[in-house]
DNA sequence: TGTACATCAGTGAACGCGCGTTCACTGATGTAC
DNA sequence: TGTACATCAGTGAACGCGCGTTCACTGATGTAC
């Protein structure tokens, strides 16, 4: 038997992030508003009042949840980007799905708490959206057709994809994994929605 | 100094209306889950123990709340169908903004509790919206161009559709409304965001 | 390398509080005759 | 119309419980010499 030897520093933040994985595990099927420290604590195997070595309060840990999904989300878009392809929108509806399946947690803990989070929360959240969104206009914005929009119908186009892979999120998550062809009903569905608003788009006169 | 004279049974409806007045109140800006008995109690002016005259727990209440707002939804789609137009796009959006500033907190309510609340409030939303996804297909399938599109693809158009008046409601409900040119600038994307998505409809080659 | 002291993550007892729920009750409304 | 009884929405005291937070503590890790 071997003691693994680690510095107290190393220790506390393995604890930390004990307290974050735990919370996320609670939350799988609640709101972040439903949970209490003491629960939290638990889940982590500590002592309430050792939350308070790592957290201010629950609020605090839930800002930092939301830093920890944004972490993934961003991970998310650089991947999509990076990803060489001649399809735009098969590339992005594939690292969608991939991303959203290896974090299933991070992403069900943004969309829950999106709208239904403390204000805090639903304004971290807020804010890395509308980032998103800004650089996928800009994004958008370079394509052959669109070169000459104006930045308010750009906004407005990145605003939508983003809404629709939001729900796109939401049926992933939503959707039983042991059904394969709903899961791939789904994927297809996700599809067949980015076209039809990119078709839109190609079609679009913007009036800048 | 009259006395209004009324049944045991109309007193008996007006607290209990009271019980989900004050608790929509009380849901401005936080979410079912943080909202305790003893609180809904105390706002609609009865003592903790006579809410269970109305309601066998929060829960119950909850599903309530969803049908009450619901009933609100359904209005609205009855609305903007029987709204005579040469366009469906502008009455619809005309609509969903008359609808959603006369009765805020009921939107407020199902966007916040469908995907933060509880299993049983969570389930009732997505029950009805996934009816009133259903309708719209049926409706869409009515257009001329789209006569022939298979019902998967109507679905999936639908969905998209749903999803995208989803997040015109949540910018309808965040912006500020003393703001009017804020407010004119998510109605007006809002109409071009649905347009672009009819746009891409017409161009679509369904495959039955 | 050894010793003496400092740091600090985690402990455990204790607190006051609001919670959901029980129970026996009150008194106005409703019903039967 | 009057009387006697039944119903039941709302009351108020009481309960046990989990909560967030305080405090003094312990003992392993870290640092200075």
């Amino acid at each position: 038997m071997t003691v693994e030897s680690v510095s107290r520093q190393e220790r506390k933040q393995r604890t930390r992030q004990a307290l974050l994985d735990g919370s996320l595990r609670l939350l799988a099927d609640r709101s972040l508003a439903s949970l209490s420290l003491r629960e939290v604590a638990r889940e982590a195997g500590i002592v309430p009042t050792a939350f308070y070595r790592h957290f201010e309060s629950m609020d605090d840990l839930g800002v930092a949840l939301v830093e920890e999904a944004m972490r993934t989300l961003r991970r998310m878009i650089r991947d999509a980007r990076r990803r060489p392809s001649t399809d735009a929108i098969e590339s992005s509806v594939q690292t969608l799905v991939e991303q959203v399946r290896a974090n299933e947690s991070h992403f069900r803990f943004l969309t829950r708490e999106r709208y239904g989070g403390t204000p805090d929360v639903r304004r971290a959240i807020a804010t890395e959206l509308r980032l998103f969104a800004s650089e996928l206009a800009t994004d958008l914005g370079r394509f052959p057709g669109m070169a000459q929009w104006s930045a308010d119908d750009l906004r407005m186009g990145a605003d939508l994809m983003v809404a629709a892979m939001l729900s796109i999120v939401l049926a992933l998550l939503e959707v039983d994994r042991n059904h394969a062809e709903d899961e791939l009903e789904v994927i297809d569905s996700a599809r067949r929605q980015l076209r039809i608003i990119a078709l839109g788009m190609s079609q679009w006169r913007s009036t800048p």
